[in-house]
DNA sequence: ATAAAATACTTCGAATTCGAAGCAAATATC
DNA sequence: GATATTTGCTTCGAATTCGAAGTATTTTAT
């Protein structure tokens, strides 16, 4: 029983340093980890409507608005109407925002893969599946708990 | 490699989730998350020093100024003098607060343990293990980064 | 066709947390 | 023993994120 309070610390802790190794790999390129989040994902994924960002990147609307509406005024995404539907927006890289998310990316990727080094493929594997499925129980409970 | 990336963001929403559960759970006994720490804190291992509650519970202390005040408002911790260092306050439960944290302790880690119950020892031991070596390393990755 | 409900987003205000700057006491250095 | 540095804490202002309420538009139900 104790022990699982412990694995709760030891799950947070690694998690914090992780945030805070991609904090500092992030804000070295002058963006925040948000911020970063959108770029990527509008990326790899191409064009995206708002809710779908929110969806994926699991944001708030609100504060969604707020990371978009920063990264039109740095000229790194477009927003723009979705002919279809009135009430949704778009939102895509600029060329200049393309440009930028490559040229930053493959360091980025490498940075961060490096603190996996310490596990063998196997150790990796086995420790993605249990914290996989930790989390899905927790979040389960966790949004079950609140009943709304 | 994308394997890696990957892996970060299970854990990151793993931890995620869990962090949601343990807010959803502590705020029904009407804490917060960083309240609850310290009250176990103090629970279990008696009055502290400010400075170490800092940094055992890795919060700047300009946040746990505010967080003890918060806790001294309502009764449930005492802050006081070290006579020995007159720089330094000591923390500690109040009767109520100590009441209190044992009335809700046993409660509270039966519900967070229960997220465990997803994972044979064996497993939740070696996540353990591979999670302290992954959090080791980005923490010195990240901190050494950085220069200071 | 109209009213009601749902969806997409924005705006606003609050909570949480932090870093930087400041003050006071203690310790080290000359 | 005076000065400089370190340590412990507080205050202040900024960043991030959220939920609640508001607006506009579309979808659904009547």
């Amino acid at each position: 029983m104790k022990n699982k309070l412990k694995a709760v610390t030891i799950i947070l802790r690694a998690s914090k340093s992780l945030e805070k190794l991609l904090k500092s790999d992030i804000s070295s390129y002058g963006l925040n980890t948000t911020e970063f989040g959108v770029l990527e994902f509008l990326y790899h994924r191409g064009p995206q409507p708002m809710s779908n960002l929110c969806k994926k990147l699991l944001m708030a609307n609100s504060s969604m608005t707020y990371v978009v509406d920063n990264l039109v005024k740095n000229n790194y995404v477009d927003k723009y109407n979705d002919s279809e539907d009135k009430r949704s927006n778009f939102v895509a890289l600029t060329e200049e925002g393309e440009k930028y998310i490559e040229s930053i990316f493959p360091t980025h990727e490498n940075r961060i893969s490096e603190v996996f080094s310490v596990l063998s493929e196997e150790e990796q594997e086995s420790m993605m599946e249990s914290l996989k499925k930790v989390g899905i129980l927790a979040e389960t409970i966790a949004t079950n708990k609140e009943g709304k």
